[in-house]
DNA sequence: CCTTTCAGTCTACGTGTGTTGACTGAAATC
DNA sequence: GATTTCAGTCAACACACGTAGACTGAAAGG
């Protein structure tokens, strides 16, 4: 696809033609997983040329770890309520429209080994954060709970499309949200 | 692999090796995912060849589709206490181990349509029938919730091995019974 | 205006895959 | 014992893939 307005310069052409094709991999990593998205594939979708996407960034692996880096989630400190608070905020988040760059990392997580370390890393990192706030003996087991419940919601919405899980987000949430909470303050 | 014995016959013997190599291949597609795992690594992991895998089970989609069948759960039927009852005993079954053919239908569903229907189907068949069940406006909604816990727990334990769900099912179920009981009944 | 740089294109190579079909020898059948 | 059947083996095909490298033409720089 060569430009045929003369006005852009050639390093912002270039910044363009890398997102256009990071979003091409970012939407067909998320639809197909890894090994079904080839380089081919997303060259044309993004109007582009598979020597190029192989130019510009290495290889099909490298490509696949730019477009599918998981966003952090913000810190979650606080009382078990705010805790709570912040988790089931960040979850309705999640359940509105998941970054398609996370979508992909899930998706691929299942047969990548590379994406099951970056979502792993994500999940398992701010899993050990909040288990350290919350009370009771038990935090580790219901901070993984919560991980449960939160992967469950988003794959079982986004990836697997669920019966039921087609609701609002606010909707869902009004189910999920008091287990979030009763899971933080550890109901006895 | 030649048989040496001479006791066995040819049926038995087919048999034998259609078993070896379907649990071959359930092994592999849950370790691997459906487009990594290849008719060949199958064949030798059966102790067999590729070529007769094609022959017995006709083409790899076949071979997937025989070896990743999802055994489906009995009928949960009941009040409500009696299905958070059922559902907890089944979730238990699932988290002390989950069958071979279940764990690689689920993680081939992220890549492989086919394994996305077959596991969709198994759920969504007992979802509707817990929603039918279940008192509240919000019952579909409530066992969608239910279906995404039994996903996340499962998936989170056998396949992503989240922080936290290495405990015993006994001391897992002791935190996600409550949350089913109480999803089950709709508390207010 | 001449040279250099570089975005974009095209062709080709090597490899691994699902799948096919011919072949072999032992079991089954008569 | 001769013939048929069939489990198991082997070699090869066709295709799609990731990747490499040569090539083209326009922008950048002097």
């Amino acid at each position: 696809m060569r430009r045929l307005t003369g006005v852009t310069t050639r390093m912002e052409q270039r910044r363009r033609t890398e997102e256009r094709i990071l979003a091409a991999a970012r939407q067909l990593f998320g639809e197909n997983g890894y090994d079904r998205t080839t380089i081919r594939a997303v060259a044309e979708a993004a109007g582009s040329d598979a020597g190029l996407v192989m130019r510009y960034f290495g290889s099909k692996d490298k490509l696949f770890a730019q477009a599918a880096t998981i966003p952090p989630d913000g810190p979650i400190t606080g009382s078990p309520e705010e805790i709570a608070g912040m988790l089931t905020a960040a979850l309705t988040a999640k359940l509105a429209d998941e970054p398609a760059a996370a979508l992909a990392a899930m998706r691929a997580m299942f047969s990548h080994p590379e994406a099951a370390a970056e979502v792993r890393a994500a999940m398992t990192g701010q899993q050990r954060q909040i288990a350290e706030q919350l009370p009771g003996e038990d935090a580790v087991l219901r901070s993984g709970v919560i991980g449960a419940l939160t992967l469950g919601l988003v794959i079982g919405r986004h990836l697997v499309r669920l019966d039921g899980l087609d609701a609002s987000p606010e909707e869902l949430m009004a189910v999920a949200g008091p287990i979030i909470e009763e899971l933080a303050n550890g109901s006895g």
